[in-house]
DNA sequence: GGTTAGGATTAG
């Protein structure tokens, strides 16, 4: 077969090519040279009609397109295909196809000067042993397998749209709202489409019955749509709803190439099922009346509130459990009919949604027991009234932005089929009589649930960490590590057991990495109190108002009339705006401080000798930059006067950099750094591997966390994700870690360490 | 038959 057509296998991303034949680049085509095992592959772009030429022989001519390169100026070249193969590809080809040709022959193109392709042409036939092959874009199968039995409709390309037409297309999803209530009298949805000519086209779409709209699912669906309205808006085409339109929705999911993630938990993905129907599913199983299992969602008094406040909730479950406490809808259990004790168990597992302004109306409507896919929800970790313990809120704000909705699901869907197969799984878990059980043993079903969620995840390789680097590297098992001598490098995949300090705040350290020392981080009280000491020595006048910094004094109106002097650093003879402003105070106290390094780029604080101005001792901060304080080490450094730093004033832009700072006055800056002890565990064995990180496993900047409530609270939750309190150890997630194993001799006595390395928390996790 | 919305956040 000359033409041969691939059809798409599922998980199949390469043409299975016979392995004789080798790939040739465009840019490698030359004339004079034997190409009967080479093959080039592109994209069709262009199928011209087949065409006889003066000998009787059928001609065809098909552009490709260089299907890796979408950025070189001549990216596509002339396929000159005689004979009956000229029949064959013409009926089979279709634009966006993807095309391979194998044994050809390579002349100079004639008409590479008008049409800006390829210098050269490549020439096919059967007759010089030549072979093609044809992938069909998925798109263009189902147009040709519909057309294929009644071709009655002709679909353009959406780089041939004519204002004022009606017309058929193809087109790939590219952008969706799902269909919304309109301010008017229909339902609206607005969907991008794309197709292989590259163009774009945004379509409007309204109607007042909801299935005429397109079912849209996903981003990368397909859909058909017949008897759409062309017209230009705002110098742009533009799809319209129009008399008799209708459309076609395919499941655009190819067998594509994994993604590699470290981890897919859906809900902070915003893909969210509204889950009764599964739970009636899994309910049955366990013997519950069937049928109408979820209503937690329509309980009385929520509605009753939510009409009130115009506002509305939905709960939904998606199967897994939330890693982190949710924001509840309260709702009075004497409005929880039936399975008291079993929905009480349940709201441990589902997710409330507030639901806002235009989107209330739609799902008020919605059937208890629907799939939902929920686009576009904002997540807000908030404190409850206790403070201590934050949840997170979700919510599906007014308006349509970014696609923000809620869509139906059908049953038939496979992602609503895959979560009733995952459900199906669940009731294998625990298919025992519920009827008969105390809430206890109620406990331990949904525990199964988890466990068995835990162990998909393994299944799946998840992890909740993630290599930044020697990914080829095989996994070691920690007792092969603990009976291996130091230094050498592993990948480890583990549990963290636990982990030291469990009071977060106390692992952050400084660090020296000139003397490789560890200090604490002084506390406020320290600081006030060296703040004050150096607050009994009075500015200096002779040290005021310098070539280089603008000096202001005052005496508090307080009892203690302390006396406080700031210098503001000065560039070119002027001063510069706060935000760029270095400036100096002497007598101030922390709060004083503090305030001060709010609003200027920098801070420090100094005293006054004879004849400069000095820094205070190094417990105190030699520098404040935003809610940063930065440290120098007592060992390491040789503090000099302030003057030096007017070396760096002088700079025609002082970046006021803390490094470059601390090098002219003789600091060496020492930094903040997570320093923890995690015990790990992976069935062979157990080991303690220290943290050490300045920002890359936590992705939070060991600096700035002290002052800021979120960063602790992001840490305390990416923790919780590690290491789940109150799990059993079957229970708890995978990490994939780097470690490397190291000797410390102390006197006489020697050990071996282990430190966590390029390693860092999944995207999803953080 | 007209309108709606016309992708391009909410901030409750």
């Amino acid at each position: 077969m000359p033409v041969q057509l691939l059809k798409i296998i599922k998980g199949e991303s390469e043409i299975p090519l016979p392995s004789h034949l080798q790939k040739e680049e465009l840019k490698c085509l030359q004339e004079g040279i034997d190409y009967t095992n080479k093959y080039f592959q592109g994209t069709v772009v262009l199928s011209y009609a087949v065409t006889k030429l003066r000998d009787g022989t059928d001609f065809l001519k098909v552009v490709l397109q260089d299907s890796n390169d979408f950025c070189s100026r001549i990216n596509s070249i002339n396929i000159l295909i005689h004979g009956k193969m000229a029949e064959d590809c013409a009926k089979v080809i279709r634009p966006g196809d993807t095309f391979v040709v194998a044994g050809f022959k390579v002349a100079k193109s004639p008409t590479a000067k008008e049409d800006g392709r390829h210098a050269y042409h490549l020439k096919v036939s059967e007759e010089a042993g030549s072979a093609i092959y044809v992938r069909w874009y998925q798109t263009w199968i189902i147009s040709l397998a519909s057309q294929s039995v009644a071709p009655k409709y002709v679909y353009t390309p959406l780089n041939h749209l004519k204002d004022g037409t009606v017309v058929n297309l193809y087109g790939i999803v590219k952008f969706f709202k799902p269909p919304y209530v309109s301010k008017g009298t229909d339902y609206c949805s607005v969907v991008t489409l794309v197709d292989p000519s590259n163009a774009k086209l945004t379509c409007t779409l309204f109607s007042g019955n909801l299935d005429s709209l397109p079912k849209i699912y996903k981003i990368g669906d397909i859909v058909r749509f017949h008897r759409i309205k062309i017209r230009e808006y705002n110098g742009q085409m533009q799809g319209i709803t129009s008399g008799g339109f209708a459309s076609l929705t395919f499941d655009g999911t190819v067998g594509a190439p994994v993604v590699p993630r470290a981890s897919s938990r859906e809900s902070k993905s915003g893909w969210i099922f509204f889950s009764s129907k599964a739970y009636s599913q899994w309910n049955k199983s366990v013997s519950l009346s069937s049928g109408k299992a979820w209503n937690l969602g329509n309980g009385q008094p929520l509605i009753q509130r939510c009409f009130l406040n115009g506002l509305f909730s939905l709960q939904v479950w998606d199967g897994t459990k939330c890693p982190y406490p949710t924001w509840k809808v309260p709702v009075e259990s004497r409005d929880l009919e039936g399975e008291r004790g079993l929905l009480h168990q349940l709201r441990n597992l589902t997710v409330d949604i507030l639901v806002y302004d235009n989107h209330v109306q739609l799902a008020k409507s919605l059937k208890i027991g629907s799939f939902l896919r929920i686009y576009s929800i904002h997540t807000k970790q908030a404190s409850s009234d206790n403070h201590d313990v934050s949840h997170v809120e979700f919510h599906l704000h007014g308006g349509t932005c970014y696609g923000r909705g809620i869509g139906v699901l059908p049953e038939n869907n496979s992602d609503v089929r895959e979560l009733k197969e995952f459900l199906e799984s669940v009731d294998l878990a625990g298919s025992q009589n519920l009827d008969s059980m105390s809430s206890v043993e109620l406990d331990g079903i949904f525990c199964n649930v988890a466990d068995f969620q835990s162990h998909l995840q393994r299944c799946q390789q998840l992890s909740v960490t993630v290599l930044t680097d020697h990914q080829d590297l095989n996994n070691t098992g920690l007792r092969t590590i603990l009976n291996s001598t130091a230094p050498q490098q592993y990948r480890i995949r583990a549990k963290l057991r636990t982990f030291k300090p469990q009071k977060l705040h106390q692992s952050i350290k400084l660090h020296c990495s000139k003397c490789n020392s560890l200090k604490e981080v002084p506390n406020g009280d320290d600081l006030n109190l060296i703040l004050q000491e150096s607050a009994a020595t009075a500015p200096n006048p002779e040290l005021h108002n310098t070539s280089w910094y603008d000096s202001v004094l005052w005496t508090t109106q307080d009892q203690k009339q302390r006396k406080i002097a700031i210098h503001f650093v000065k560039h070119d003879e002027m001063l510069q705006e706060p935000e760029n402003t270095l400036l100096m105070i002497e007598g101030g106290t922390l709060k004083e401080v503090w305030k001060l390094s709010r609003k200027f780029k920098c801070v420090i604080p100094v005293r006054s000798t004879e004849d400069d101005l000095k820094l205070l001792d190094l417990s105190a901060p030699f520098l404040l930059q935003g809610s940063v304080k930065y440290y120098g080490c007592k060992q390491c450094s040789t503090p000099k006067t302030i003057k030096s730093l007017s070396t760096l004033a002088a700079e025609q832009r002082p970046s006021w950099e803390p490094t470059e700072i601390a090098q002219v006055l003789g600091v060496v800056p020492l930094q903040y750094v997570f320093i923890m002890k995690f015990t790990l565990v992976d069935g062979t064995g157990a080991l303690n591997a220290y943290l050490f990180d300045y920002e890359k496993f936590f992705q939070i900047p060991a600096s700035e966390i002290l002052t800021s409530d979120f960063l602790q609270q992001k840490m305390q939750m990416t923790m919780n994700t590690l290491c789940p309190p109150g799990r059993k150890l079957d229970d708890l997630p995978w990490l994939e870690c780097f470690i490397k194993s190291y000797n410390v001799t102390d006197g006489m006595k020697h050990q071996v360490y282990y430190q966590i390395f390029d390693t860092t928390v999944a995207e999803d996790v953080v």
